[in-house]
RNA sequence: GGAGGAGUGGCCGAGUGGUCGAAGGCGGCGGUCUUGAAAACCGCAGACGUGCAAGCGUCCGGGGGUUCGAAUCCCUCCUCCUCCGCCA
């Protein structure tokens, strides 16, 4: 979430962020929120002003016998009625405030592009060229049954519809690329962490997820507060929740591994083909805390790794500055990756990165102390794939197809799959 | 699953109704001493909200209650530990 003092110093802002993100400020509640706070400030300030009365009071009644006593007990009695009634109404003022505040999107990046959905983000680079085949590509959905390792069919019968079984080689190839993540990623001072798949919700708000809910992505457990998993962002984000970490173990690098479950809900449509939008996957996801100075330059940095893991893998990608609408509410800017697919013609996302600087932070109360004796601040927080098995493993089948639908292995996979150079065509 | 015990500041740990935001220790910071460092000694130090500030308020696992007053009493939830059972 934004910090309120932020809301009431710069109004202005904040109304130019939800303009550039679509939204009307009017309908985000903004002038409501402002007035809200004003009004708590005020009851506040009173609230304040009876209980300091009340325990000044109240410290006094020890001191008094008899009459004087029984007189003193009533007094401060009266004065406590009259507080419950203005803290009843307190409660209910701040607790709108929150829920006002809570929904208010993260600032946006000066370079953020406007726009209202993907069609509208900005390319900024490419890299590498697409394969010249030299015959009609297959999709890997084609791919992976004639190779005999992807299944959507059992996947189906057994789960429902855009849930799969990995088989024979696809299996060493999901491992491989997990552990290529790791491989990359210790050198560069990322932390490898194995993180439940389930959350509290809590957390999951924390991330900005809304775990519950008719728009919800999310799968929940019945009877419990505990939600299946997106991303790895929400536990690795959710680890270091209400601590306050000391200025020299920043940056934390880490390297989140987790199944990631997603409902998908209204997304059936186009893309529910194959692996490209699925229930269940698996993912090494980066995510970096550090201070509010460093972001910038570790939103870069994570955009470097990403890229360098596409390269090493030698898939064709572009990246694109995602534009305003597009954005989701905890990111202040994001970056997409986007891998050549042959089997759609285009380039599909494998990857992104996003800079949420305070707002999940904030929320999760994750704080840093600058030097000893300084104030707490809040840290930034910061999340990218490092690697997103389904998709990487979707590029990869369609750009290193050949004619017989056998694949090959990319080279640097090749040694944590046990020397296996190809997969064999089994149609 | 059953029976007991415990959750206090960065850490350890006192504290069973008022003067406790909380002794003491460790760690941290500043200083004295020293060529420098260590040791020793002296001192400073929680978080959050509000306020220009002084201050005031809130916080002793979470929530609720009793009381004029709760870290302290009651209820409830969560977490951890020990023992038993069960499974691996």
């Amino acid at each position: 979430m934004l910090d309120i003092k932020l809301i009431r110093d710069s109004p202005d802002l904040v109304r130019t962020t939800l303009q550039r993100r679509n939204l009307d400020p009017a309908k985000a509640g903004l002038d409501e929120l402002i007035a809200l706070d004003a009004a708590w400030r005020a009851d506040q300030q009173r609230v304040n002003e009876l209980r300091a009365e009340r325990n000044a009071a109240s410290s006094e009644i020890k001191k008094l016998s008899g009459d004087d006593r029984q007189a003193a007990i009533a007094r401060v009695k009266a004065l406590k009625d009259e507080l419950a009634s203005i803290e009843a109404g307190l409660a209910e003022r701040s607790e709108q405030r929150d829920r006002l505040l809570r929904a208010m999107p993260n600032l946006l990046a000066d370079d953020v592009p406007g726009g209202h959905s993907d069609e509208d983000n900005a390319e900024i680079s490419r890299w590498g060229e697409p394969r010249q085949l030299g015959f009609e590509p297959r999709d890997h959905v084609e791919l992976g049954q004639l190779t005999d390792t992807i299944d959507f069919e059992r996947g189906a019968k057994v789960a429902g519809a855009a849930f799969y079984y990995f088989k024979r080689e696809a299996v060493l190839l999901e491992q491989a690329l997990l552990a290529y993540a790791a491989r990359e990623l210790m050198p560069r001072g990322y932390i490898p962490i194995a993180t439940p798949d389930l959350a509290k919700d809590e957390i999951l708000d924390g991330i900005g997820f809304a775990p519950r809910g008719p728009e919800t992505q999310v799968y929940s457990v019945e009877n419990s507060d505990l939600s299946l998993v997106g991303t790895a962002e929400i536990t690795v984000g959710g680890y270091h929740g209400g601590e306050i970490l000391e200025a020299e173990s920043l940056p934390l690098r880490y390297l989140g591994y987790s199944h990631c479950f997603r409902t998908e809900a209204g997304a059936h449509g186009k893309e529910s083909r194959g692996l490209y939008r699925v229930h269940q996957f698996t993912k090494a996801e980066m995510f970096v805390l550090c201070t509010p100075e460093s972001s910038i330059e570790h939103h870069e940095e994570i955009r470097e790794i990403e890229e360098s893991l596409l390269k090493g893998l030698a898939l064709p990608y572009r990246v694109v500055n995602v534009c305003s609408g597009d954005l989701g509410a905890p990111a202040f800017k994001k970056y997409d990756i986007e891998a050549w697919m042959p089997g759609r013609g285009r380039y599909g996302e494998v990857t992104s990165c996003s800079n949420c600087t305070d707002y999940q932070a904030r929320r999760l109360n994750i704080r840093y102390r600058p030097e000893a004796k300084a104030s707490p601040r809040i840290v930034h927080m910061l999340n990218g794939t490092a690697i997103a098995v389904s998709r990487t493993l979707l590029a990869i089948y369609e750009n290193y197809q050949r004619e017989d639908a056998s694949i090959e292995i990319p080279e640097v996979l090749r040694p944590l799959m046990g020397g296996i150079a190809q997969i064999p065509s089994r149609g």
